[in-house]
DNA sequence: GATGAATGAGTGTTCATTCAT
DNA sequence: TATGAATGAACACTCATTCAT
């Protein structure tokens, strides 16, 4: 147990000066877009030079891919919690609320960061993005046929597109993640 | 016909240079987002210098809150055919099948422009947009009350953001379109 | 004659900003080589901002590249001079004196250039430069065999490095060049 | 023996990691110049980083000098061999092949080396520089007067001019050491 | 209407160098 | 001996914007 400790998440695979960098990233990302974050924004943020900051990440789009990554863990936690369900029907249900969960809880960063052009054009083409939402998909709609992932890929590019949108911004988090739950489960057509 | 051709549509109120900017903007904002595209893009796109983009716009900002203006106004027309019809049913009905169908026509350019971080925090702070958004959330719901514009707004995010997720990129229009009708008049509690 | 000047020699074929920077770069590089050239030296050199420079020049490389051009073409107009006596012998006789007056009135710029890594390397795939040697070659050794124009290269090599050389350095410039020239005849076997 | 391990040339006295700094640093240098080669690079060819680099040579010039030196080293020992023989002719015979043969064999690196900016002006006030050319053209000219070494300067500059030029590439190594050997002959006047 | 020239503030990135460990 | 972290200054280059012509 004590070594679950020192072997940590994938969160926490980064060590010190490199976490510090990607949790300052990861704010400044959500207020302002990766575009609109500067390599010196960054440096100001954690009180170092920007050449601190390329000490630790090679390139701009490094840090970019490193606060992607870290967010997809995220997902990956989710995913293996369902995983240790027995029944796939609990596996779903697990599923589904630790992403509605974790969109709320993230909804102002989620967001920004699964729209940006960047890291959208990145992870079309990064493979453990794929297999994490083939996982994901698996857990929802079961193994059926090919098809059946379409309307879960549209279930959570709802979820995701529904927590950013204006009109939502002034709902109260239990209330935004009640709702989404409703949504998730009519639109799978499962019983509240 | 004379004041048709000088009332005309939102689309239209721009003159012929004005117009090439907007056409060659839009095509570039959703290639690489409002950030990634300098003004030299935009002038070499119609093949004149800056300095005559900026005879016709005094800003970039005036670019971007055009371009958006004129996909805004492909809403209005949407919304202004379905308050044609008399009986509420047909007007909602008739709204869902054009914005389903209009984000599918624009599957590729409105979500770039629709998630971009400039034209949501103007959107956000535009009456006009709130007034669009009003008439549609009246048609889509009635105007019983406050809350009931929740599902309005997460129906309509959920469809921006479910044409613009990856794994839906390969799907046919037609196939795309039938899934988000299916799914929008399933979230409404409507029959197919 | 006035037609002369408004054509120009290739020299002059860049208009008055251009011209300003690539004789600013020209200096510059001759001071502290082409690495050792900052564009903020040469932008403070003619009293613009960097911005100026990169309005006349897209990169760095393209004004290294126009400086490089500009001294080729005194080669030129060289060449164009012996190729205007009737007699080879009288053609050799005015290229080569020609060449050693230019080697020793630029004895100080030329070098620079003809030594730096990045125009050695530009040079080396330029065509121009490749014909403007062959001409030149042509002229020093006849077009007897492709072997004949090796000691014809080694010749101007070894004028280029002479003036360049150190100990060469306080020596007059018509010591110099009467040297050179001596240097050079014996060398192609050729009476004082 | 051993006073011949300890003593060594110049061109052992460094030791092992030092060997292997200069080392990687003079086929850096010839392959990028000495300006286009930053402390990384040098520490990638080694293996190891920038801070080790550093506790051998305080500065980035005192590898550039060290690399230099132990060019100009080579030097030396052709001087040494020249100074071994009796007859002043023999002496010269022996220099002139001995200096030929050097710059053929290291054709590709004297060349950057010697037309380095930095490297150029740091020999132009290194006295030890100073005297080895002084033994050099002594034994090439004789020590008649001062003037008498400016042909000797410039023969040495001619041959290190003339292995670096792009049409002598693609001469065989004897081929060209033929050739060099010609031209300095004839230039001293001497018979071949 | 449109152009060429210019600007000032910024971008991401690399540099040689230092220093505590 | 060697490292990781950091720095400050510089780099080439791009930006949105202005203005006289």
């Amino acid at each position: 147990m004590a070594a679950a400790t020192s072997s940590g998440t994938k969160l926490e695979r980064y060590r010190a000066p490199q976490a510090r960098v990607i949790n300052a990233a990861l704010e400044l990302f959500t207020e302002h877009g990766v575009g609109g974050t500067s390599l010196q924004m960054i440096a100001d943020a954690i009180g170092v030079t920007k050449a601190a900051v390329y000490h630790q990440f090679k390139t701009k789009d490094e840090i970019v891919l490193a606060v992607a990554e870290a967010e997809l863990s995220r997902v990956e936690v989710a995913i293996e919690a369902a995983e240790a369900e027995r029944d796939p029907n609990d596996a779903r249900d697990v599923l589904l609320a630790r992403i509605v969960d974790l969109a709320v809880e993230r909804r102002h960063m989620e967001s920004t960061l699964l729209t940006d052009p960047v890291i959208v054009r990145y992870f079309a083409h990064y493979p453990p993005f794929q297999q994490v939402m083939d996982r994901l998909y698996r857990i929802l709609m079961g193994d059926a046929d090919e098809e059946a992932r379409v309307p879960a890929a549209m279930l959570t590019a709802a979820i995701g597109g529904a927590v950013m949108h204006p009109l939502v911004a002034d709902l109260r988090d239990d209330t935004l993640r009640a709702q989404l739950l409703h949504l998730a489960r009519r639109f799978l057509a499962l019983p509240d």
